[in-house]
DNA sequence: GATGAATGAGACTTCATTCAT
DNA sequence: GATGAATGAAGTCTCATTCAT
């Protein structure tokens, strides 16, 4: 009842208060240091500056604090794609898409440890899934409405293929993108692939934007008899 | 099959003993069905059907029992997508990559909720590293490796443009495939993205190949002037 | 007495709660009516009158406690003999070193299943030399320092031998009533040494006074050619 | 059944296996190594050469083990002295009650460590009373017969005073030698006490053989009067 | 609201002991 | 006699949670 009001009146709600928030960030903070199985609420707490019991008072439970410390992911990855729209026509595609993977590098770099954990847990995992049917729909999946809509001005203005799935694009574009990091945090920083390239964004655009596809449409087309 | 097989005709290897075969293939079930955070030693020696002391007699701890659980996910999916190599130049480079996205689905799908807990322990993880560091450099990233080289061997067959990069379009759309699954898990089985094409493997086959940059390549070639 | 008194003018330190008190209470008994190898946390829990859990929010762990048992018995010892030194010159000295082996005799009794038992778990041992390299070289022998003062100040005042040794009489006195409560706790109640004089003390008081060499010192003084 | 027959025919009895004897080396080794607390079976079979199993065949459980170990240490002391009485009248009384000393201070390094970790578990010490019990009295306390004896026969040779009480006097010279092994044990090589004599065996003696009591018989013999 | 000592269920792990081979 | 995998009871310790202050 006293949590996750993201449309709140204005005032401090009791779901707002600072010591809220403050517990929320020192559980961020021992959640990406130690792991979901290592952190325990007495570290959070002493992490925040709070006696153990304090956090029962704005909290249900100790997974209910996990909880609103993934809440707060989602909307970090939103607000960095959510200007993307507005630059569709400006600059070039190629480097719109670029600065993009390069956010979402860095983003998934900060979220992934955190964000995956959650399979850790199925209870954990099952308050997300209700939470986001509570709130009509706005799962992991709305950070790629932006990029969509981008890709869908661009297709407007000409400057990407009006046959393009813009979907799909995103897809491919996020998804190696979380991958990279995926596997770079399994491996660990000894074992990096994708080094050469320093920056793994500009390969990635590019190849998105030409294609596989030889460029004589002669090989392509006949590759897939239409059923 | 890689992996410690148990009809090998060297006779069981202490690491691969009929019990610790059960034992970890119970762990794997406990792991799927509980998650990491509420697996117990207690109940993967029931699922086993061994006692609970027996665990210890095969494995240091219980972390290194759900190592033993992650250190066969990855040979599953090499095991998938070792046979891609030899399909170049067969079928179409379409339905060869679209067959693979399929198989990349349904593993992921699989995979992901046991291999990403492994984020919610440091300590598994770093087991981890140490594990692919001490192999000689087998990180999950072996798993793209038959995929660029089937690639390569398409882009000699001249089916794939030589011009395209093999390493960032594996990245693309194994990347795609295991970010949906991602989200997909994250939203629950209600809130499915990507359910109007029922599968989703052909749409984002196609976007790869085809690419975004509109057909008339007047627009694309002059998006970013060359440095 | 000497120790963490509760009724401190300086309120509860930490180290000397109430709770912490009852713990290490409950602990002593345990272990002298079941011995260390069979004083589970449990038990000494429930002797206080607490849960489990509350036993670690006071110690490191089961062995920390045992030490803080351990280490209330020395200060035991060194109260009894505290007030021997003032005795000097009152009474006979052999009144007085009668008196010390019977209460040596008592505390040996009491403290010796316990403090032998340490021996059990050279870890234990370890954490003991550390604690008492830490205070500052305050070891078992400590116990001597008294009973050494008390022969000095006799020797002063001429009712011990000004050539004797104070360090070796202290340890023949109370090395002897040691070892009889040892033997007498290896042999058990049942196959008692030294039963015909119900009290062991005065005979070996009365020896150590005497002496064994023979009155005439014509016989003793041969025996060893001055060096 | 197969136990503690000390005075066995002639032959191997099953009591004295080759096998048995190595296992109860091994057991001696490892009690000293880690203690009784930390001395599992597995390591001890594992030190002896055998397997765990073997230990079961040979002993009733692991306190017979431990018990077999302990039976062995009181005749090595036993040992040691039992040539005593025959050097009386040899040399002089102090060499010999020197050479004593050091004996039973190297002894008593050696067993006591082992020895004492008996107070440790009740029901090992229980065994052994019930041991010394069975088999008519031969409890701890046999070591002392042979210093009585040797002292006795000395009085009659006329170099220990007559009057003396030689079950007194050896309790005073052995007393003194266990405790201070026992305090150097307990308090570690760093706080070791009377480290200025090094071989403390001559002071104890002479102290003992001179008595505390002045030169001067005024003093000591109305001290007590004759109850 | 804040505290933090106390709780107690339950986790992981050890280890003496057994028994089929 | 020897083996050693298996046992399972029991131990130590953790930690989310409560509640009187």
């Amino acid at each position: 009842m006293t949590e996750h009001s993201l449309t709140s009146h204005a005032g401090p709600s009791p779901a707002a208060s600072r010591t809220r928030e403050q517990l929320v960030d020192a559980a961020e903070r021992v959640l990406r240091a130690k792991g979901l199985a290592r952190a325990t609420t007495k570290e959070i707490a002493r992490e925040a500056g709070y006696a153990e019991g304090t956090l029962y008072l704005h909290f249900a439970d100790k997974l209910d604090l996990v909880r609103a410390v993934h809440e707060r992911l989602l909307p970090g990855f939103v607000e960095m794609v959510s200007h993307l729209p507005e630059r569709a026509g400006t600059g070039t595609v190629q480097r719109n898409l670029t600065d993009l993977a390069r956010g979402a590098l860095g983003l998934y770099r900060d979220m992934l440890p955190v964000g995956s954990s959650m399979f850790a847990d199925p209870e954990l995992l099952g308050r997300f899934r209700a939470m986001y049917i509570e709130r009509g729909g706005g799962g992991p999946h709305r950070a790629w409405e932006p990029v969509v809509a981008y890709l869908r001005a661009e297709q407007a203005l000409g400057r990407v293929d009006p046959a393009a799935d813009p979907a799909a694009a995103t897809l491919l574009l996020l998804g190696a993108c979380q991958q990279l990091v995926f596997v770079e945090l399994m491996s660990g920083p000894e074992v990096l692939p994708f080094r050469d390239p320093p920056d793994p964004a500009p390969p990635l655009v590019a190849t998105l934007l030409a294609g596989l596809a030889p460029t004589q449409p002669s090989d392509t087309s006949p590759t897939e008899p239409s059923p």
